[in-house]
RNA sequence: GGGCGCGUAGCUCAGCUGGAUAGAGCACCUCCCUUCUAAGGAGGCGGUCAUAGGUUCGAAUCCUAUCGCGCUCACCA
C-alpha cells in the first residue's frame, strides 16, 4: 500500500515457501502487482524487496529471479522459532479443547465372515482420522455398526446347522478355528452346497430337455428340488431361453429357487419372528465372531467407544419416514410405497418404505443417524468411513436428512476411500482372491521377524521385547503403506513391496526414530547430560547452517500439517510430511558430526534438535496408529 | 445411457486455492563405512503430467470435448 497506493487487494499477495533450488526462505510472486506498479516485473520486485528489507528486521536479504522475489529470513529468527519449539511440551500435539464432539464410524463388518484387506484400509483410516481430530482438540467418539442380522448370517447358520454340528471354535476346541473364521467357513460351505444343488438341478433340466419327458413327469422331477407348483413358470422361462448347459447352471433365478436358499430365507423369517432356536444359534455364532473380531482389532490396534448393532437399529427410521410423509416431505405411490423426491438435486427418487411397509437400507440409516444425534445432542460432526461404492448412497442419505429439516445434516461427512487392488487385479470373493486380515498381518509380522533377525542388533533384548518389535515393524509397515495414499484414490497393494523396509515405508521412519534415541543414549553415556542441551534459550550468535535451518522449518510445519490433515480427513498428509522430515533428518545426520562438536552450545543445540525431530516423528506416527520403537 | 471419481517416470505414489527447470520411493548404473544404527548418504538414467482445444503474463493444476479405467444409478445390505 505504501508503495503503490491502496488499490491493491490483499488477496493479490501470494507468499510461498522458496523452492529448494533457489536462495531464500519465502517467495513473493510479483506478477499481480504489475498493474499497480506500472513497471517491469524485475523492477517491481526490486522496489518491493528494497522496501521490505528496510522495514522488516528479520528479513536479511532478497534476490530477484524473473518475477519472483525471494526473501531470506535471519538465522536469528529461526533460532527463536526453535526456542519456542524446544520449550513447548509436545509441540504441535497439544490439544486446545475446541469444545466440539465428532463421531467417527469405521469398520462396520458383517458377522458372517472374517475381516479382509479392505477392512484394514477402512479401520486404519477411521482410527487415524479419529486420532488426528483428537489432536486438533475435538472430542471424538469412535463407533461402528455391526451388521449382525440378515440373509448373510442365516446362510452361515444354516450351513453350520446342517453340516457343522460339533465343530467348535478355538478356545472351546483347541484345534478349532478362530471364531470368525469358523463362521466364515460355513458361509463358504453354504455357497458350495447351493452351487452343488443348482448344478444337479440344471443337469436334470438339461437331461429332461434332451429326453423330452412328458410335462407332468418333468415337473414332478423338478419339484423334488423344492419347487412349488406356482414356480413352474420360472422353470419354463429358463427352458424357453434355450440356454447352453453352463448358462443354465449359473442362472441366478435358478439358484434363488433352490431348496437351500429357501431354507435360508425361512430362517431369516424365523429370526425376525423371534424364534427361540434360531435366535439361540444366532447368539452363539455371533458370539464366536465377536471373539474373533476382538482379537483382530487388538492386533490391528484399533478400538471403539460405542457399538451399534443392526439387529437393534434395523427397524429405526420407519417412524421418521411416516412423519415425513405426513409433513409432505415424502410422497406415496398408488401401491402405498413411500418415496423421497430428489429431482431438485438431479437425483432419482429414493424408495424409503416398500408397499408392504417394510423398510430398506436407507430407512435404517436415516433412523440410525437420528439415534446417534439423540444419544449425543452436542455432536457437531458425524463421519462415515465407508468405501466409495457407496458415494451415491451417502449423498442421498444426507440430502434426505436435510430435507427432513435436520440442520446437523451439514455436519455429516462420508469419508470415502478407494478399492484396493492386488498387482494381479481386483480381489473377488468368488475367486477366493480376497486377502484375509488375520493371515496378512501374521505373514507381515513374520517377514519383519526374519528381516530383523537377519540384520542383527537384537542383543540384550528379551524374547518379549523382540516379538513386540517384530509386530511394531510388520504392522507399522502395513498401516503406513495403506495410509500414505490419498484415501479417495484406489490403490494397488503389493504384499511383497509392503514388507520392503526401504523407501517411503513405516519401518524407514521407525528406524529414524530408533536411531535418534540411540544417538541421545550415546550422548548421555559419553557424559553429555541434559545440561548440554539448552533449556532456556539459544545464544543468538550461534551460527547454524542451512541443513539445520531446513530441519527447524520442517518441525515448525508440523502443527499446520496436523490441522490440514484434520480438515481433509487425510492421514496421507501426515505420512508424507513425516517421510520428508525423516529424509531431511537423514541428510542432516549424515553430514553433521553431532557428537564431535567442540562448541558445547552448538552441541547442545544439535542434540536438542535431534530430540525434537524424534518427538515429532513419534507424534506423527501415533496419529497414524503406528508405534515407534526406541531400539530396532 | 445419466451421475461421480480417477488417468503424472518401467512400477508405486506426491504435487492441484494457477507460478520458476514437474518431485519422491522402488528398480537399474557410479561412488561413499577408523566416528553416534549402511534399513543410510552423494550422483546418474528415466516425463508429450491420457488426448485435443480454450481461458492468460503464466496451466499437471481452471473450463470444454474426446478416449481409457473404476464405482454407481436395486422394493440387496
Amino acid at each position: 500500500k505504501e508503495l503503490y497506493g491502496a488499490e491493491l487487494e490483499s488477496s493479490l499477495v501470494q507468499v510461498h515457501k522458496t523452492r529448494k533450488d533457489f536462495e531464500g526462505d519465502l517467495t513473493v510472486v510479483v506478477f499481480p502487482f504489475l498493474k499497480a506498479s506500472k513497471k517491469s516485473p524485475e523492477q517491481t520486485a526490486e522496489d518491493i524487496g528494497e522496501f521490505i528489507i528496510n522495514n522488516v528486521d528479520d528479513v536479511v536479504a532478497y534476490n530477484v529471479v524473473k518475477g519472483f522475489l525471494n526473501f531470506s529470513i535471519s538465522t536469528d529468527f529461526w533460532l527463536r522459532v526453535f526456542e519456542t519449539i524446544s520449550a513447548t511440551e509436545n509441540f504441535g500435539f497439544s490439544k486446545p479443547n475446541s469444545g466440539k464432539t465428532i463421531m467417527v464410524e469405521y469398520s462396520s463388518p458383517n458377522t458372517n465372515k472374517p475381516l479382509h484387506l479392505g477392512h484394514l484400509r477402512n479401520n486404519f483410516l477411521g482410527y487415524s482420522v479419529a486420532e488426528i481430530l483428537n489432536a486438533n482438540g475435538h472430542k471424538v467418539v469412535k463407533t461402528q455398526i455391526i451388521n449382525d442380522r440378515g440373509i448373510h448370517i442365516c446362510k452361515s447358520m444354516l450351513a453350520y446347522k446342517k453340516f457343522g454340528e460339533g465343530d467348535l471354535p478355538y478356545p472351546e476346541n483347541l484345534n478349532g478355528l478362530k471364531g470368525d473364521h469358523l463362521v466364515g467357513k460355513y458361509y463358504v460351505v453354504f455357497d458350495k452346497e447351493l452351487k452343488k444343488e443348482a448344478l444337479e438341478l440344471s443337469k436334470k433340466i438339461v437331461e429332461i430337455k434332451k429326453t423330452g419327458i412328458p410335462r407332468k413327469e418333468f415337473y414332478d422331477e423338478i419339484e423334488k428340488f423344492g419347487f412349488a407348483p406356482h414356480e413352474r413358470l420360472d422353470i419354463k422361462t429358463i427352458l424357453d431361453k434355450n440356454l447352453h448347459e453352463d448358462a443354465i447352471k449359473n442362472d441366478i433365478s435358478l439358484i434363488l429357487k433352490c431348496k437351500l436358499m429357501k431354507e435360508a430365507q425361512e430362517m431369516l423369517q424365523k429370526w425376525e419372528e423371534g424364534d427361540e432356536e434360531v435366535r439361540a444359534l444366532w447368539q452363539k455364532m455371533n458370539g464366536w465372531v465377536y471373539e474373533g473380531f476382538a482379537e483382530t482389532y487388538k492386533t490391528m490396534g484399533v478400538d471403539f467407544d460405542e457399538l451399534y448393532y443392526e439387529s437393534n437399529t434395523y427397524l429405526l427410521g420407519k417412524d421418521v419416514v411416516e412423519e415425513g410423509l405426513a409433513k409432505k416431505s415424502f410422497y406415496q405411490k398408488e401401491d402405498d410405497s413411500v418415496w423421497c423426491d430428489l429431482s431438485s438435486l438431479k437425483m432419482d427418487d429414493k424408495l424409503l418404505l416398500r408397499a408392504d411397509g417394510t423398510s430398506v437400507y436407507m430407512t435404517q440409516d436415516i433412523g440410525t443417524a437420528i439415534e446417534r444425534y439423540k444419544n449425543h445432542p452436542d455432536l457437531s460432526g458425524l463421519i462415515y468411513t465407508v468405501g466409495n461404492e457407496q458415494n451415491h448412497h451417502f449423498k442421498v442419505l444426507f440430502a434426505i436428512l436435510k430435507k427432513l429439516g435436520y440442520s446437523w445434516a451439514d455436519g455429516c461427512h462420508h469419508l470415502s476411500y478407494g478399492m484396493i487392488e492386488l498387482p494381479e487385479g481386483k480381489m473377488k470373493s468368488r475367486e477366493g482372491t480376497v486377502v484375509d486380515a488375520d493371515d496378512l498381518m501374521e505373514m507381515i509380522v513374520n517377514d519383519a521377524k526374519e528381516m530383523t533377525q537377519e540384520r542383527g542388533h537384537l542383543e540384550g533384548m528379551s524374547e518379549e521385547e523382540k516379538s513386540g518389535l517384530y509386530s511394531m515393524i510388520g504392522l507399522g509397515g502395513l498401516k503406513y503403506f495403506l495410509l500414505k495414499v490419498d484415501p479417495k484414490k484406489g490403490m494397488v497393494f503389493n504384499p511383497t513391496e509392503s514388507i520392503d523396509l526401504n523407501g517411503n515405508t513405516g519401518p524407514f521412519i521407525q528406524y529414524a526414530h530408533a536411531r535418534i534415541q540411540s544417538l541421545l543414549n550415546k550422548a548421555e553415556s559419553l557424559g553429555y547430560s541434559k545440561s548440554y542441551k539448552i533449556a532456556t534459550g539459544f545464544d543468538t550468535s550461534l551460527e547454524i547452517n542451512q541443513k539445520e535451518v531446513e530441519l527447524i522449518k520442517s518441525l515448525n510445519d508440523f502443527p499446520l500439517v496436523v490441522k490440514e490433515a484434520g480438515e481433509n480427513f487425510s492421514p496421507a498428509i501426515i505420512a508424507n510430511y513425516t517421510f520428508d522430515l525423516v529424509k531431511e533428518f537423514n541428510h542432516f545426520y549424515q553430514t553433521v558430526d553431532i557428537l564431535r562438536e567442540e562448541d558445547k552450545n552448538k552441541l547442545g543445540f544439535r542434540l536438542t534438535l535431534s530430540e525434537k525431530v524424534g518427538n515429532i516423528i513419534k507424534s506423527s506416527m501415533l496419529l497414524l496408529g503406528v508405534q515407534v520403537p526406541n531400539k530396532m
